[in-house]
RNA sequence: CGGGGAGUAGCGCAGCUCGGUAGCGCGCUUCGUUCGGGACGAAGAGGUCGGAGGUUCAAAUCCUCUCUCCCCGACCA
């Protein structure tokens, strides 16, 4: 490609609403631009870096008997009223009508109608199993999109949806794409870690998220550097007995303190002079709960210990939730309970939920609220001052607590999720009625499991691991283009544009991607956009080097310079192609899920 | 949705406090000189100052409403 007839256009300073690096790199060097809150396009130079992603997705996918289709965007309502999402979800869920007054939804996934469409195709477990996949559009009315491509509403999807005859094919199948996820990321130059997720409103059995780790990132993930164990903040566990013992105490009579004006832990530990432990975090929250197919609210108290944080994504499985909100004052006072000085201790208890980490148990003579403002409680114990309805972990592991399994310090670190895969089981199936004849003339629900990568999400999180001052360095495997040919030729020197062209010819020819910097530009406009696009390989023909019948290579993530001989030009090129190539390869992981 | 910030030329910004009819840098066009890490000179093009109302002789500037974008939080298949 010649940059003369690129559509293109490089900016020495970034956007003003582009905050994190990969977003200002990417508008920067023309890859992209912002349209609105959450929705982009792509220029030419960033499309070439997408469809070499999803190449690169397609093959894994096809490796693992994936077959691709395509499924609509906009989509029927009456889908997703069978499978009952569109009750369940929210305002993510762009829902318009057309002119007929018919509801569509804009799909921000495609379980219901693949599963429709596999329910339609497949009628005996001889048919199974089957890898559907699809790359395609996505819309999610995201409240907050941020972070350039990180977090948008408009997106483009790798998803893949497996169906099975029973779990155990699930099960079989299953690893491969763990493995397949992994070779996809690791070909594209992406260092990725796959940790255990909550299955969230997917529903399902088992989940892995596979994370980039950068700060950027919105996940908070938990490291032991001793056993490697790695999970979610949503579902990282801990050893509790080790944090702070105090289950050898005598518990002590209960007794009120005042504490006027203590309304935080942080506050009442510094008041008493306690370690933050020794208090009990009192948290009121309304759950919307199902019950015979009714939802209802139900008030949630929910007692951790001082130090701790709640983890509502622990919480919301617990209480099998469909939906947790902060309680109001109004609806804390009416239990009873005193906003800032809440406990446990003599609320009304007829419509409440007490939930109780299992950390406090073993917590004795704990300070907690006295449900009277500016008055707390020394010595409140489990079951002699309350019984606690449920007691479970709903406590977020963080940084520092120790490993659930060989106790050495986690290590908390913010990643990206450029991907994720469930083992959805039948919850589509059943609701779209997918079922097939088993062996024995049976009619039973498939088996699904759903994979998704998000291709900007992944370019954005590529870039962010991968940059220096100057501007992007791209891996091979996913440079809009693997060479940058920079002329030096001037009016005064043809013998160079010559070369040039020829070098780009021959190049080009042999199937070397090349960006041919062939603009009327003076040498350090040229070296500084090749820096900025952050192309692999960068060759430059110069009167210096032509008179000598030699170009330079530098490559863009080392400082070397070095000459080659323009005779030989193809095979030397390709020889870096292909090392740079390797280079990549050779840091796929290959981890076998357990 | 709560809190904070910002909308003035393609990009980055000044001007607003104290109203007087819009400016700087980069980029862009033309000509000349230059030519190995973002050249120099000269001459240009380009803006309903986010939008709508209002106050005023006069509004980028003051008032009201509104839209949009960014950041923190809530949220996040």
């Amino acid at each position: 490609m010649r940059m003369t007839k690129l559509f293109f256009q490089t900016l020495r300073e970034a956007p003003a609403d582009a905050d994190v690096r990969s977003h200002q790199l990417m508008v920067r060097a023309g890859l992209v631009r912002q349209v609105g809150a959450g929705i982009f396009e792509y220029l030419p130079l960033g499309l070439r870096v997408k469809k070499k992603i999803e190449t690169i997705m397609r093959e894994e996918m096809d490796a693992i008997d994936g077959q691709e289709i395509v499924m609509p965007v906009v989509q029927p309502a009456s889908l997703w009223k069978r499978t009952g999402r569109w009750y369940e979800i929210g305002d993510d869920l762009a829902r318009l009508t057309d002119r007929a007054g018919r509801e569509l939804v804009l799909a921000m996934t495609h379980e219901e109608v693949i599963t429709e469409l596999a329910g339609g195709v497949i009628s005996s477990y001889r048919q199974l199993p089957v890898m559907l996949y699809q790359i395609q559009t996505k819309f999610r009315d995201e409240p907050r999109p941020r972070g350039g491509l990180i977090r948008v509403r408009e997106f483009t999807m790798k998803d893949g949806y497996s169906f099975h005859p029973d779990i155990s094919s699930l099960d079989e199948y299953y690893p491969l794409v763990y493995q397949a996820y992994f070779n996809i990321f690791g070909r594209a130059g992406l260092d990725v870690i796959a940790v255990e997720s909550d299955t969230g409103m997917m529903g399902g059995t088992m989940a892995h998220e596979f994370m980039a780790l950068t700060e950027v990132g919105e996940d908070t993930l938990l490291l032991c550097d001793a056993c490697g164990y790695k999970a979610n903040r949503q579902v990282a566990t801990f050893v509790k007995a080790d944090v702070d013992d105090q289950s050898e105490e005598e518990p002590l009579p209960l007794e009120e303190v005042s504490t006027p004006g203590v309304d935080t832990i942080a506050a009442l530990a510094r008041f008493l002079e306690i370690p933050e432990s020794r208090t009990a975090k009192a948290l009121f929250l309304v759950a919307t709960v199902e019950e015979e197919g009714e939802e209802r609210e139900q008030f949630v108290f929910v007692v951790v210990r001082g130090d701790m944080e709640l983890n509502e994504t622990k919480l919301t499985n617990a209480l099998k939730a469909r939906q947790l909100r902060p309680a109001q004052p109004e609806e804390i006072r009416a239990i009873g309970a005193e906003p800032g000085y809440g406990s446990p201790v003599g609320i009304r208890r007829d419509d409440v939920v007490l939930v109780v980490d299992d950390l406090i148990p073993g917590s004795t003579n704990l300070v907690a609220g006295a449900n009277r403002e500016g008055w707390h409680l020394w010595n409140v114990n489990c079951d002699r001052d309350f019984r606690p309805d449920i007691i479970v972990d709903v406590v977020a592991a963080a940084d520092g607590h120790p490993c659930p399994i060989c106790q050495a310090p986690l290590r908390s670190v913010r990643g990206v999720e450029v991907g994720n895969i469930f083992k959805l089981g039948t919850k589509y199936s059943e609701a779209m009625d997918a079922t097939f004849l088993d062996e024995d003339g049976g009619s039973v629900p498939m088996v699904m499991g759903c994979y998704g990568i998000g291709s900007g999400r992944l370019i954005a999180s590529a870039i962010e691991t991968n940059f220096d001052d100057n501007g992007i360095i791209w891996p091979i495997t996913i440079a809009p283009h693997q060479l940058y040919l920079v002329s030096l030729a001037t009016r005064r020197t043809p013998e160079v544009t010559e070369a040039a062209e020829q070098v780009y010819c021959q190049l080009h020819e042999a199937g070397v991607e090349v960006l041919y910097d062939d603009r009327d530009e003076r040498a350090g406009v040229k070296f500084n956009d090749a820096d900025l696009l952050g192309i692999p390989i960068r060759l430059t023909v110069g009167a210096r080097g032509v008179k000598n019948g030699v170009a330079e290579l530098k490559l863009r993530n080392g400082d070397e310079v070095r000459e080659l001989p323009l005779d030989d030009i193809v095979n030397q090129i390709q020889l870096i192609v292909d090392s740079e190539t390797e280079a990549v390869l050779a840091r796929v992981i290959t981890e076998p899920l357990q």
